[in-house]
DNA sequence: CTGTTAGCGCGTTCAT
DNA sequence: ATGAACGCGCTAACAG
């Protein structure tokens, strides 16, 4: 059932078909009435991909989840935490705006070149990353070319060095990290150790300066062996929290707080920690960030920064199609707000 | 970039691009190097909508996401322990063949116009449903106006009665249930309850009769309190375990082992349980369904039955990708094996 | 307000 | 083995 079709049926032409279908305004109120009435009849739907080759731009966006250098937890990206609540929640945006969204995985660098591919080939009218490194070569060179793309957790900084306009959506990190610091030494703790992100996302790295801020801002040594390097995986949680605490159990290793900088690793020290027989919190006290949806289920259930993952999201969704559909002047940045939500994995120090 | 500066740059015609691209035969070795020089040089890449306008089919593929009637679980499409990993590998498994993947999430009835048009108008190539009730008129209205699909847990014995070919692709439900019925009565189990999932979904009414059956074989009595209604979430999970528990406290109640469903309703069981100052193990055994990731991770581990997400995602993906490509003579069945996965929230019986 | 026409980029005859 | 010409279904520019 093609506009041709349509057309015959309402004895009119083709163009005015494609009018009613696209409200414009230059119809008879009557004709649109009678077209449209074949047009649901029918259930018509315009071609896409003519529509597309005819200079419309396809309401079709792309999630890019970057999981380079995690290619053990390859099956598992739907698993992780933090990008399967974020591209539902695109999704759902995406669809309440009327459009579809793509979701491509990125393992290794030439799949860059895909995204390449989809962009070219008209597939994708824009696009956002998760999970990027900061200032990723391999991205800025897409804005360059003139795609439209919305990175997550990216550096404000650089957007004036790149030619192209692109949008920015952060966590507010720094002061996430703060907060969560200033729990802790509110609670009483001296001795907090930080488990790093990957420091190179920006994430990683302003977290990290949110620690050393606060502690330094509350008169506190950061010792040398209190700041251990993860890289946002479970994994790198339990290795870390095993070497921050060795010596914990002969009470040669005075650490009684730990800020973990994502839930995950907060969850892989938990493990560590408990295999170590010592208790949380009674022992140590646990710090994440991210407020994923297992933090509240594992036990002790984690005290963690929520920075909406949902709203991330939809921002992030929102401000791709508004870029789609009515250009963007100039690279905007998002900034979304923090929150401590306290649960069992920490504790008010005695004495 | 277009095929006709390629022909330019490469002293040739279109056509001939064009046939060195899709791998012609036809074309002298000398040439066919040329133009792929050029090809290469410039990342030239065909434009997508005018080659399926052309005639050729789009490479994407549809995950359905149905969940309706869940609507207070919107945003947590992707948080389900099931959903994701499996839309996360037929992602991959997608990719390497070339594949990309639109993700639609099926929140009421009236969503279904959306996959009609994704179709309809050329977006998609052919699609896997994930989360049907079972024989869903809707979804064999799309199978009969001609659409490629692939159904996860279907009935069989509805595809001689459906004008149009598809494939389905179930979990060996029936076989796992009566395995895991098995298990609690091999530990000494004689009270044994089940947690039902969605009846009206294949996997949920196999799953019962698993459980009768092998009840049944080993001569235990099904009392009628020992059936609880689930719909596959956690919430009911919870409310079954209380309702099958009741009197539990005071020893009125004998059960002493709970199959549930779902990995989802065994945690809902597990909370319920824990709150109702019963341990897990010690006093009820609980064994779930799925194997999802989260089952590792809560306390106690959850015993369950594996039936490899990723095998069925791998398993559709492939197929409707060979349906797409080469098309299928009749519709098609596809059974993934179970497998017992022993952890700590089930324990032998004392005495 | 409406119809006619051209052209989007590609794959494919049909010639050669 | 290669090029010219057509058509896929749609929107947009141009007439009227």
């Amino acid at each position: 059932m093609y506009s041709k079709d349509i057309a015959k049926l309402a004895g009119v032409s083709r163009s005015t078909v494609s009018r009613v279908f696209n409200n414009y305004p230059n119809v008879s109120v009557e004709t649109k009435e009678k077209v449209n009435r074949i047009i649901k009849k029918y259930n018509y739907v315009p071609h896409g991909p003519a529509r597309t080759l005819a200079g419309k731009h396809n309401k079709v966006i792309g999630v890019f989840i970057i999981n380079v250098d995690h290619k053990d937890e390859k099956f598992n990206v739907f698993r992780n935490t933090y990008f399967s609540p974020f591209t539902g929640a695109a999704i759902d945006c995406a669809d309440k705006l009327g459009y579809n969204v793509l979701v491509v995985v990125i393992d290794k660098n030439s799949d860059f070149r895909k995204i390449r591919e989809l962009f070219n080939n008209k597939t994708l009218s824009g696009g956002i990353f998760i999970g990027a490194l900061n200032s990723p070569p391999k991205i800025l060179e897409l804005v360059e070319s003139g795609y439209k793309l919305v990175i997550i957790d990216q550096d404000q900084n650089y957007q004036s060095k790149v030619k192209g306009n692109y949008i920015i959506v952060n966590s507010n990190n720094f002061e996430g990290a703060y907060t969560a610091t200033k729990y802790l030494i509110e609670l009483g703790h001296h001795n907090i150790a930080h488990i790093c992100g990957d420091i190179k996302k920006l994430s990683g790295s302003e977290r990290l300066k949110g620690y050393k801020r606060k502690m330094n801002e509350a008169g506190l040594k950061i010792k040398k062996h209190y700041i251990a390097n993860g890289d946002f995986t479970e994994n790198s949680g339990y290795r870390c929290a095993k070497e921050l605490l060795k010596g914990k159990n002969n009470n040669k290793n005075k650490i009684t707080g730990i800020f973990c900088s994502n839930d995950a690793m907060a969850i892989g020290a938990i493990k560590a920690i408990t295999e170590m027989k010592l208790r949380i919190p009674d022992d140590i006290s646990i710090i994440g960030y991210d407020d994923t949806e297992i933090s509240s289920y594992i036990s002790p259930s984690l005290t963690t920064i929520r920075s909406s993952i949902l709203k991330m999201a939809s921002v992030a969704t929102r401000n791709i199609i508004d870029f789609i559909e009515n250009g963007i002047e100039s690279s905007k940045f998002h900034v979304i707000p923090t929150e401590l939500i306290e649960r069992s994995s920490t504790k008010k120090l005695e004495n």
